[in-house]
DNA sequence: ATCATACGATACGGTTGCGTTGCGAAACTC
DNA sequence: GAGTTTCGCAACGCAACCGTATCGTATGAT
């Protein structure tokens, strides 16, 4: 008999090995510049040794693998709790310079955040996961600099999260494709973006 | 003989007519959702009420008629030159803000600005005739503030662009798809945006 | 009238990917 | 060992789209 409650099925047990080579292979195809629309259940096969069957037989469709692929990617959202909120804040903008140097992270953001209105619960499920608790902790920092006032009591939190954050993407995703002077993202960017903000966001 | 110094060659001439139904064909499809990878050229001449054989006889491949079409979008720049350095921020800002209500003009910019991997020329392209005009118009406006004393003489002017476009973006980027409180941009977001920013920009 | 070209329509062979099925071997329970 | 399920693999029929070719017709210049 079983020690366990609930008996493990008959039968040969579900490869952990594969299913970690397809969303490997998933996401490294899509890491290196294939659209979701693009990306076939074919290559994703071929790309992890496995064979369609398999893949198949864990997903329902393309959607639900990109989907699972995406969400293993949890933000690892390093625990920063400096000291000032100006060094808070340059370590969260940091995070997102480094990820945008690696070509697989940015292709990632590309698609999970570009395609919405094409894969409406795949940008969700990505926003809630990956994007969202990234905002929660910069609104944190925000906060705390108000309370302590550090920052201007009537300072408007969102959009002081969007200036900070959408400088940085604006940043990113023009030099990531040669519009830029130097065609490549500064390496004190967060600290230049995050002063020039806090000028505006400080007491006057 | 023919009035003309180049002599129109012999035979039926081009439809004008069928070009501009393919070109609006194209156009309308990418306004849709359809991405340029998903795009066919048998859905064009399908909704352009075309065969296939007069979309070739002009266009090598999708590339060059999505090109074309993207180009036909030249944007109409508003003549701005208003009186203080703040009006005239927010009357581009408010550009965007309204260009991005409308479905289509968001889906064309979402194209042209998600897949420069996969399409290099027709992003640059793209960006050469249609951000950058805007981008030095603002560039401008900013450069006069300097000059005026209206703004900090060590201003960043690369970086208040991307303070000010990077806000706008990260805004309707993020209502266009639910993450708003309100789920639309509200409507005076482009003076909020250079209000708040204008704080750190003017000279102390 | 004649000639040249473009027109829309249709068909073609070729490629890619879909989602399914059948196969023999492997893995695990009882 | 018997029974069950998964494995990788190959093949299937189906659909979409590619780029080309071939129709008969339409539209112009000479």
């Amino acid at each position: 008999m079983t020690v366990m409650g609930t008996a493990r099925p008959a039968g040969r047990p579900r490869s952990e090995r594969a299913e970690k080579a397809i969303v490997d292979a998933t996401l490294d195809l899509i890491g290196e510049g294939t659209s979701v629309s693009e990306l076939s259940i074919e290559s994703v096969a071929a790309r992890a040794g496995v064979g369609k069957t398999t893949i198949y037989r864990r997903w329902a469709n393309k959607e639900e693998l990109v989907g699972d692929a995406l969400a293993t990617l949890k933000a690892p959202l390093p625990e920063i709790e400096g000291r000032t909120v100006r060094e808070d804040l340059i370590a969260y903008l940091d995070v997102m310079r480094q990820d945008s140097l690696t070509v697989r992270t940015r292709c990632i953001m590309n698609i999970a955040m570009s395609e919405p209105e094409r894969h409406p619960r795949l940008y969700e499920r990505f926003q809630r996961t990956a994007i969202e608790p990234r905002r929660a902790a910069m609104r944190a920092v925000l906060e705390r600099g108000v309370a302590t006032g550090e920052l201007r009591p009537d300072l408007d939190v969102e959009m002081a999260i969007g200036m900070l954050t959408g400088t940085m993407l604006w940043y990113t995703k023009g030099a990531a494709h040669g519009l830029l002077p130097g065609g490549v993202v500064p390496a004190d960017l967060a600290p230049r973006i995050v002063d020039e903000a806090l000028r505006g966001f400080r007491p006057s």
